[in-house]
DNA sequence: ATATGTTCTGTTATATCATAACATTTTAAT
DNA sequence: ATTAAAATGTTATGATATAACAGAACATAT
């Protein structure tokens, strides 16, 4: 949370009171969640918000590294290392729907060579590997 | 399209008239298209049909190997190389809206590797890099 | 302390993407 | 011809996401 409060300062943004919470949320999870699913445990809380509400805080959150958004689930997760930079990959399990998030230096790298070679000049990285994690194989 | 019968016939399924219509508005755009597009498309030929017509048709696709989806896109694209089996990713423009399928060989064993090493069994790979493309940067 | 611009929130409405369920037809193999 | 599997047609609905605009909270400069 302290970091939170930092990236969020060091991007010259709050880190308001919804924001925390959605953060919160993401990380009390062992799964990712849908954003309706966020929704569903705000309104908790107080009455609840409009989708719009989640997707802003979202957005913010994601922005500030904080978060990160699952493109092959249409789902949200908390970063688990939010200090400093990094590049993200992910193990999304099929059978428990968890998803671990890995920083996999050779992946990142195959990845900045290959765009290098295609003249390609990166935005972002979608690396999302679904299948079965260590504890659903027995 | 003969490699699309081919491999339709492989699993014992068919490749009927539907599912060569979206096969060919796909392989003829240059950029990736929503399920809605491909609709939009059908609809020249004959009346617009309900949006289960088209999911059904690519997912047969992907499940041929014929077609990918992008799931940061929430788009659909013909694969640009249907004969064997391969491992694909994508990087995708924001600028023009392309997204060329590349076969990075090394991003597919970094991929490996870090699942094996976590113990992961791999069921499907999502790799997808936006940027903007070598046309798009002068 | 107040004016000002920016950030953030609240809210309504709507757009976009995707699947459930079930009846019917086509096809291939006997 | 019979049959089982594959494929289609159709209606309805579910799930995900954004547009647009009004107003409140906040930072900071005078």
């Amino acid at each position: 949370m302290k970091t939170a409060e930092n990236k969020s300062r060091a991007l010259g943004l709050r880190f308001t009171k919804t924001r925390r919470k959605v953060l919160e949320i993401l990380w009390q999870s062992h799964s990712p969640l849908g954003a309706y699913d966020i929704l569903d445990r705000l309104q908790e809380d107080s009455r609840r918000p409009a989708p719009m509400v989640v997707y802003r805080a979202l957005d913010f959150l994601i922005e500030a590294g904080l978060a990160h958004r699952l493109s092959s689930r249409n789902a949200f997760i908390g970063c688990s290392a939010p200090e400093g930079d990094h590049e993200a990959q992910f193990l999304i399990c099929n059978h428990c729907g968890s998803a671990a998030e890995v920083e996999a230096r050779p992946i990142a790298k195959a990845v900045e060579e290959t765009a290098a070679s295609a003249g390609f000049h990166v935005h972002q990285r979608v690396v999302e590997i679904t299948g079965v994690c260590p504890n659903c194989q027995s």
